[in-house]
DNA sequence: AATCGCTTTGAAAAGGTTTTCTTGAAAAGG
DNA sequence: CCTTTTCAAGAAAACCTTTTCAAAGCGATT
């Protein structure tokens, strides 16, 4: 049997109030007892029982994850930054991927609930009124990440998407390029989808491309798909000098398409990432591509679900991370 | 507040102990009362609290998986397996990533055993005495996945790396290859180091290769250092024609080496990778490599943890899941 | 009519901790 | 030397559920 706070009581010979001290209050027992406790706890690896617990505090100390593909490299570095941000809390994590499955995420939220997780991270997907309904049901406070809400006051941690978009495409035009493509996300269930769209047009719009701008073609996340709407675009639009990809593993994608084709990326077409995975720089060419800071945005929605959860209120509702354009080889002067 | 099973009770017009016989025997209690109890339920939002509950059963329906690094691709099919056996068996996942730091391992055991997860899923580590001591003292179960312990009964899920590092190797003799050098792992804190490069001096001296025995260098798991060992592999062997990479991120790292040096892959040298993780696909020129079934592999090392949790003991002490060598483009005839 | 057995229900204990309330002892003040 | 104050530490209540035990009600059997 995992020994208790009786066994600890026991064995030191003072009360279980007196050990329940020695752990919350160390200061207001007298310094003999105390090492007497000290030594108990040690000896029996005690470890108090954290239901016990959690029946008086009304706490479990857990924070939940919600992110919709943890194969997706870009998760990976938000979980890093959540967790540190949550040692540093002294909060454990709980991380469910939902496969973007609606009813998976809607089971999770079940099962966030029944554990009392304390609060919720939600990435990057659409926060649809069933989700904010439930979650508000459940009283469970939640911050999104890489992804906000125009009907709800929610706090949110993302970038600006219109604006990254816009300086990786800004990037290609100073480069010379006149014929641009982009591989975007579907825009029905996608947050980031419409703003890159947006940033995409308005660069062209100041250069006076416009004639680009139905060159879109869109995919759904993975490789593959990219790998078949590059196949699309060039199709479409062989003129193509440059594409713009909201991905990077879109941007492996249009790349490998290019190379079965014989096209020299960068030779003859240049291409910009997004994201800034860890593979950006692991790629044959490596990717030029906008940084999103993942550690930090992971980290950062952790704290700012933490001051939502205790203090009620949070200094900036939607907080903006700053992105950054990373030159490699993917991308050349036209 | 949240409502209790009191709320639920005085509501309802009965007794609490009515109320748990509603939820958890229903057909012990009686009609009239029972829909009485259901509605007031329904009208309530009641759930159970599961600190509560958890205190009686002395059980929290959660398992832990134990990860090195969670950048790491390996890791992510693992992680997808896992988490749908947890679902299956009706458990509740927490994934902690060690960064490979001690210390950092260790407490998180301790956050295990305060939160009382009902086992853990250790992947992929060197089971050092310090932890399994500590797993033991907390009374823990748990088994070892892609690693396993010579000097411990403990169960185990992996597959065979000296076969698999065999076969690679072999596959490249085949091809015709003579001066074959390899990337490993260091051999301390490794446990699949030593049997893969046992694999890869087998398969040379069965065709009496065995002058390429001490074409080795070792990496510490990231491309960057794979790239700096290949750099010392050619610069002291300019001969070889083949390299045996245990990992993936390591058959990138030797390629994209020996792109920056004007060497085609595999038109003058052939690479083969290890694990088949998702990148192997997008990567140019794909890889070569020899598949593990990560997805699998977490699936069955939850349900084994389960089998081990349930019944005290497991059909298989080490279980060998099979690999497969996947042949793509990194790879030619000599 | 009395006893037995069955079903249904409520009261109460148990599970491990924190915290409030109380008590006893020691220190301080006159 | 006696009273007041302070401090340390124990007893007990509270948190919410499940489960055991006992009791009540009721039909059936003798």
């Amino acid at each position: 049997m995992k020994p208790t706070i009786r066994d600890v009581a026991k064995m030191a010979e003072v009360s279980i109030s007196t050990v329940s001290r020695v752990m919350n209050a160390p200061e207001s027992v007298i310094e003999s007892k105390r090492v007497r406790v000290l030594e108990a706890i040690e000896k029996l690896q005690y470890q108090p029982n954290s239901f016990a617990r959690g029946l008086i505090y009304k706490k479990s100390f857990t924070l939940g994850l919600l992110i919709p593909d943890i194969e997706n490299f870009y998760y990976t570095g938000i979980i890093r930054g959540m967790q540190d941000a949550c040692i540093k809390l002294g909060y454990s994590l709980m991380i469910c991927n939902t496969d973007r499955d609606k009813n998976r995420l809607l089971s999770y939220i079940d099962a966030f609930h029944e554990k009392q997780v304390d609060g919720i991270v939600f990435a990057s997907d659409v926060m649809f009124p069933e989700y904010y309904e439930k979650l508000v049901r459940c009283r469970i406070p939640f911050v999104l990440l890489s992804t906000h809400s125009d009907e709800y006051d929610v706090p949110s941690v993302e970038i600006d998407d219109e604006a990254a978009a816009y300086d990786a495409v800004k990037f290609l035009i100073d480069l010379g390029h006149e014929d641009i493509g982009m591989i975007g996300f579907n825009h029905e269930n996608s947050i980031s989808g419409p703003p890159r769209y947006q940033g995409f047009i308005r660069a062209l719009s100041e250069a006076g491309l416009e004639h680009n701008g139905n060159k879109v073609k869109n995919a759904t996340h993975r490789f593959e798909h990219a790998y078949h709407a590059a196949h699309e675009l060039f199709t479409e639009h062989p003129e193509l000098t440059a594409v713009f990809c909201v991905a990077d593993e879109f941007a492996m994608g249009v790349i490998s398409y290019l190379k079965d084709r014989n096209v020299l990326v960068p030779g003859q077409v240049s291409v910009v990432g997004f994201d800034n995975l860890r593979v950006a720089n692991m790629f044959i060419p490596k990717l030029t591509t906008i940084a999103q800071p993942m550690y930090d945005m992971g980290y950062r929605a952790a704290e700012k679900l933490h001051e939502w959860m205790t203090t009620g209120s949070v200094e900036v509702l939607r907080e903006r991370m700053s992105h950054k354009l990373i030159v490699r080889e993917s991308s050349r002067q036209r």
